[in-house]
DNA sequence: GCCGTTTTCGGCCCGACTGTTTTCAGTCG
């Protein structure tokens, strides 16, 4: 049997949820097998391995003796006998059926009982033919809609990156603000809780002529197609091919609105569930108190602060909003003050002309200092990296003379420049150049460009060998992983960050947006440990350092204060830093503490 | 299927839009 993982456990859970949904079973049956499809997946620790260890199950939320007792079946056996059961019952195919936007339960299971419908082919042939419309609760239209739905579903789109659907978000919004009696147009959604992808844009507006807006909507030139369209709601596909959804409130609804339509859904139920038990109600219009004869009186709700204070919250901020234990550490006023952009000093993290970077040292260093840092330390590529022009030692020699000389002239201009490499972690855990030349410079960023594949222990140990080298400062883009197109190699985070912990070694969060890796969770998990992060953009471009905002988003997600990140330090810290890491003392890294609020109480 | 300092039974998040079963179920976010 092939080990189980949590997310093998999450997926049989929402196997199930989807056939009992279909059988029509008991929604809340259902719902149960959705939670704890979410739980098990977010959990940090293996189950299965626990379990194989003959350690107790850990008290998870929304696991009961039985969910507990099927999360041990699988871990076992690999799979449970409810589902056996279900696939004898419901051909397994079909719970493909339901990915199609606009058929739920009840009508994949009227397809599946009338039509015999058991899989995305049979489903668009029998749509092609004509059998669908003839259905009770179908007709020709509806036919139509599934057709296209199911080939579309062929061709999948993918969630757009963060920083890409930015550029289609902000002119857009720019656009609804145009009409008369606009007040604010907010981006909500996973964009404003600044998640690395987003599936479709949430736009929010306030006004007192929805009809105004509406129109405009329609209008806006990168409409390609109205999915839907009503008086305060509309949905359009973008030519991009993103997604909108438009809706308008009146202005005094903005604060419920603004936290509806943030979500995440996770973290709205359970804020709805702590208005309930208050006798409260929260909409998008407000947050709404039970009256007399059946009337309600409205609290709550033109400020996100309005809302948050009727459940007897602190505001917390979106990009917390996850339900992964935020609501909690607000409950005991333990919320972190998370990191700002405007507290980054430096960035860590840069390329130039010398190697595959398109400008100059000087241009670099002038850009820099027009976001307002104080440093830039320039990390080329190690020779290892050909095609980039990596950098031998010889190379490396002559730019420390470039940057010294360049440093001459900035002096007392407000930015200095950080003599640095970003040099390869070769297959064999050695660097890609010799300590005669490392010990020249001011930090040394270590990064895997190879061999990705590599099995779990060697890539670990791989990694964790390189972080034994005395100038070893930060590691680069710690998971490797490409955003939507390359998965992370295979590690074990936990041993890295210790070993990083142990070896006064930085973590970087790389910003550009294809990466953004560390992860949320990582950034939490490196919090936890005591590990600083190097929020880096990796520039290539002078353009490319604006890229810092999308890490400092990323690491919010994470939980990361100010404290915990290295570049918020002045120079003269960061170098006191670095030099106690060369040292071997717990460099970067400060002393382990509490976290601050609680795990997730599922993680 | 889970959960409980109001409960071991009876709740479990809520409203808009669409198409069609003309008064509302199904789906979605």
């Amino acid at each position: 049997m092939t080990p189980v993982h949590n997310a093998d456990i999450a997926r049989i859970f929402e196997e199930i949820a989807d056939l009992l949904e279909i059988q029509e079973a008991n929604p809340f049956r259902v719902r149960a097998y959705r939670n704890a499809a979410r739980t098990v997946g977010d959990v940090r620790r293996d189950l299965a391995q626990a379990i194989a260890e003959g350690k107790p199950l850990p008290k998870l939320p929304g696991i009961g003796a039985d969910l507990a007792a099927k999360i041990e079946e699988i871990a076992g056996t690999g799979t449970t006998k409810l589902l056996e059961k279900l696939h004898k019952q419901l051909p397994p195919a079909i719970t493909a059926l339901l990915r199609i936007p606009g058929l739920g339960p009840k009508r994949v299971r009227a397809l599946h009982r009338n039509l015999k419908v058991q899989t995305l082919d049979q489903l668009a042939e029998a749509a092609r033919a004509g059998r669908v419309r003839e259905l009770p609760g179908f007709a020709a239209k509806t036919e139509a809609a599934i057709l296209q739905a199911v080939e579309a579903h062929l061709t999948k789109k993918q969630r757009v990156k963060l920083a890409v659907a930015a550029q289609y978000a902000e002119p857009l919004a720019e656009y609804l603000r145009k009409p008369k009696g606009v007040g604010e147009v907010v981006l909500c959604g996973s964009f404003r809780r600044m998640k690395e992808t987003v599936g479709d844009l949430d736009v929010l507006v306030t006004s007192n002529a929805p009809e105004a807006v509406m129109a405009q909507f329609a209008k806006y030139p990168e409409v390609r197609e109205m999915l839907a369209s009503g008086p305060t709601r509309a949905s359009a596909l973008l030519a991009s091919g993103l997604q909108v959804d438009v809706r308008v409130v009146p202005a005094e609804s903005l604060g419920a609105a603004m936290h509806y339509f943030t979500g995440s859904k996770a973290h709205n139920i359970a804020v709805r569930r702590l208005a309930q038990a208050k006798g409260l109600k929260i909409n998008e219009y407000g947050v709404f108190k039970a009256a007399k004869r059946g009337a309600e009186r409205r609290v709550a709700g033109e400020t996100e602060t309005t809302v948050f204070k009727a459940v007897g919250l602190p505001f917390i901020p979106p990009e917390l909003r996850e339900d992964a234990g935020e609501i909690e550490a607000a409950r005991r006023d333990e919320l972190p003050k998370l990191v700002e952009l405007g507290d980054l000093r430096g960035d860590l993290h840069a390329h130039t002309k010398a190697t595959d970077g398109k400008n100059t040292l000087r241009e670099m260093a002038l850009a820099a200092r027009t976001l307002g840092l104080e440093y830039l330390a320039i990390t080329e590529h190690s020779r290892h990296i050909a095609m980039a022009h990596g950098l031998d030692p010889q190379r490396v020699a002559k730019q420390i003379d470039e940057i010294d000389q360049l440093n001459g002239e900035l002096e007392g201009k407000g930015i200095t420049l950080l003599k640095g490499i970003e040099v390869d972690i070769l297959e064999d855990g050695t660097l890609d150049l010799p300590d005669s030349i490392l010990a020249r410079l001011d930090l040394v960023v270590g990064a895997v460009h190879s061999r990705f594949n590599l099995p779990r222990a060697r890539q670990t140990a791989r990694i964790l060998a390189a972080m034994d080298s005395p100038y070893f400062t930060i590691l680069a883009h710690p998971s490797g992983r490409l955003i939507e197109s390359r998965e992370p190699y295979d590690v074990d985070m936990l041993k890295i960050i210790r070993k990083a912990k142990a070896r006064g070694i930085a973590l970087e969060l790389n910003a550009h947006p294809e990466r953004l890796d560390l992860s949320d969770t990582h950034c939490r998990m490196a919090k936890e440990e005591g590990v600083l992060i190097a929020i880096s953009s990796d520039a290539h471009t002078t353009f490319d350092l604006e890229n810092l905002r999308f890490g400092v988003g990323q690491a919010r997600r994470g939980w990361i204060e100010k404290a915990d990140v290295l570049n918020t330090r002045s120079l003269t810290e960061l170098r006191r830093l670095i030099v106690r890491g060369r040292a071997g003392e717990s460099g970067p890294a400060r002393p382990r503490r509490a976290a601050r609020g609680r795990k997730r109480s599922k993680a």
